[in-house]
DNA sequence: GCCAACGTTGGC
DNA sequence: GCCAACGTTGGC
């Protein structure tokens, strides 16, 4: 099993839209990036645990925490012309994008500040607070989760 | 295959 | 809204 954060924006969809989902599950749609296409495709498996972060928002930190219900899979706005996702060089028997689905674990009491992350010295080698970090589908180390969770009580 | 131009991300 | 950092595109 292993641990990931996944970053979006509250304003479009926030951990408080994937709680009201049907079942408190949502497919995360609409990564159209290399890097965090191969971990959505190759490596993100059932079961792993996921953070919900918000990025570009009042509050910026780990909403809270969710987990991999289904593997990775084609994502299909990637085939829709209506879709802010569409990607008119992909092909069905070709695609290019995937997503998983995640299902609601937890919300934490209040927001894990992305300060106070930088401001704790055992995680500086997290990928989140690298220079330049634009991932928004990133692995995170046990240890890392561990005092991430720790933080947040 | 280089690299300039462009678009996007995301904290502030 | 600014701007640094980065990824992608496309001409050559």
């Amino acid at each position: 099993m292993r641990y990931w954060l996944f970053k979006t924006e509250p304003d479009a969809f926030g951990i408080n839209d994937l709680i009201s989902r049907p079942e408190q599950t949502e497919h995360w749609d609409g990564v159209r990036n290399y890097q965090a296409r191969n971990f959505l495709r190759d490596q993100i498996a059932l079961g792993d645990q996921v953070f919900i972060y918000h990025s570009s928002c009042d509050e910026v930190g780990i909403a809270g925490v969710a987990e991999v219900v289904k593997a990775g899979y084609v994502d299909h706005t990637q085939f829709d012309p209506e879709s802010k996702y569409y990607d008119p060089k992909s092909s069905q028997d070709k695609p290019r994008w995937y997503m998983v689905d995640v299902k609601f674990v937890r919300k934490f009491d209040r927001v894990l500040s992305l300060q106070s992350i930088k401001a704790n010295p055992a995680l500086a080698d997290m990928q989140l607070v690298q220079k330049g970090n634009r991932l928004s589908v990133m692995p995170v180390e046990a240890d890392e989760w561990n005092i991430l969770l720790e933080m947040a009580g």
